[in-house]
DNA sequence: ACGGGCGGGACCGCCCGTTAAT
DNA sequence: ATTAACGGGCGGTCCCGCCCGT
């Protein structure tokens, strides 16, 4: 689903690849949507935990060496998607966004928070990196943190669009001519 | 369907609102994909005349100053939409791609053409604006079209996520920060 | 349906029953319950010209002798299903009545409005009834015809749960001490 | 499921409104079926209870003062609901011969027999009237007792489908025209 | 006695696309 | 070139009933 798209898939094949049967299925979840809502909530858990909080929180790091190994890291991931064979899948919670927001209030308000706590995250490092004069001192860390989310959903996008996921291996250069002292 | 999406918009809801019939519409159309196909293209065509060669290709607006135009532009467009009590629709063609580009190569390839032209466009601008010493004369123009592309793009996204067309009028102000000499 | 019931009827069933694939159903009603109004809407008719008005809109027929010849054929009429193996179905616009009108607005005042036909019908005959002194002459010819609808549905109500077509004889003779001068 | 009826509500539903989970509910019930059965011996009883027996086992009543005071309480019931802001729900047991008499046996069994014993202790009632010269001595009262369940059952069905409780109200107009000495 | 979970099937509605005939 | 009608299939949702463990 993260991949084809929430529309593109349909709760039969969710339940045929999970072998669990339909009914069961809405034992669980009262709707499609709210299965889509479980799922970006522990999307975004793991990815907070195992992938935002490792790099950005780690005050052992530079904010410009978080935001390298960060962009790093991602390339690295839709790179393997690639080579094992998958299209570019670009961002979990972009996707949602842009296919539901519209038309899904729910979603798209959770999505928001996903982007707003990711962006707190960020905002906490480039907070750190003003402090030590490794960023610009006139940086506000809360709008530069949003400005780089936006940058790397952008490269998702032109990832996702070319098929190409060198894009997210841009990020670090810009994030450095933006941000840095 | 730039609204709510290629999937959450049926053939024969457009046929209805075209005041069609169907079998006319798969007269002209081979099928729902060709028409996106078209669709595309035609707005690409719009666009790029309505929006993108008046501002960049115009020789007497300095490089900032066409990115600063097309960003209010942009943001205005986005704010009219709402202020008519529509959503934040966000980018045609980032649209099709973030929903489509996984399982539909033709359209992935079509957004993929529409951005690469955007960036072109945009290029001959940043080049402009190297010449004339007005941006930095490290940039590569081809290379910093795309960045602004992939921001602009990554803006929608946000704008999309949190339905505030505001994220667009940032655009101007980052792309100093990188741009400018 | 008729003898099923509206719920316990689905549309793949009719369908198939038909011959006519579903997805042409939905081409000619919007959904089951449009179905259902037209149904009720043709069946009112039927039964109106076939039956209600050569009885009781036949000025040769005295009203009590158009009551009779009602009530014989509406028995005859339930007698024949059950010796075709069917079971009592009841009256058409009871039964929707009975079975949707509480949760189906448009289906309850369709079917209200096809008893205030039926009581009009009868109202007239009864109305001549008391023009020629059949009747007794301080009968209300409108709410007697109600009435006497009311005795039919009930009796009908009495014949499905019985089981037993014979209750419908017994119209006449009810309405005859109700009515007779 | 006396509202909207057997087939509109379903097992789940019920458990709910009930706090009681559907393992423990087929527990005591071996499925809907049972519960409709056991639902209606339960209404019965204390409909007989309740209504019946108090007005028209009464000995100190004149039959046609039961009838019309069974009338009003009818009405007055249906009234209450409807100001409650409920619908016309109509007679519970013709409901069900309605909604299922058809194809479900047992059921349509159960409420013939309700029918019927509500006929016998009405009879009661008509006889001691017979009796007392109150009614017209030709009076069959059993017959008279069916007949005036019909009417009452005819007069929910008007009631449900015009969504007018008043209907309840004529019973003992009609009564006294076809009882009254 | 009770209850969380499961299961197979059916529900109505709509999908994209086609056909035959104008 | 246009139309009404059709078709096969699938969409999400909910159904009743049962299982097995507590």
């Amino acid at each position: 689903m993260y991949q084809r798209g929430y529309e593109a898939v349909g709760v039969a094949e969710l339940c045929v690849a999970a072998d669990v049967k339909k009914g069961s299925f809405y034992h669980f979840f009262d709707s499609k949507q709210a299965l889509a809502l479980a799922m970006l909530e522990r999307a975004w858990e793991r990815t907070r935990d195992r992938l935002f909080l490792p790099i950005f929180a780690d005050a052992d790091l530079g904010a410009l060496e978080a935001i390298e190994r960060y962009s790093s890291t991602l390339a690295a991931h839709l790179v393997g998607i690639v080579n094992a064979g998958g299209p570019v899948v670009g961002c979990r919670f972009g996707n949602f966004a842009v296919e539901l927001a519209s038309h899904d209030h729910l979603i798209r308000a959770q999505v928001a928070a996903v982007f707003d706590a990711m962006a707190a995250i960020v905002a906490e490092a480039l907070d750190r990196g003003v402090s030590t004069g490794e960023l610009r001192s006139d940086l506000d860390p809360e709008a530069a943190a949003v400005e780089f989310v936006a940058l790397m959903e952008g490269r998702m996008v032109l990832a996702k669009a070319s098929g190409d996921p060198a894009h997210l291996a841009t990020l670090a250069a810009t994030a450095r001519r933006l941000f840095e002292a």
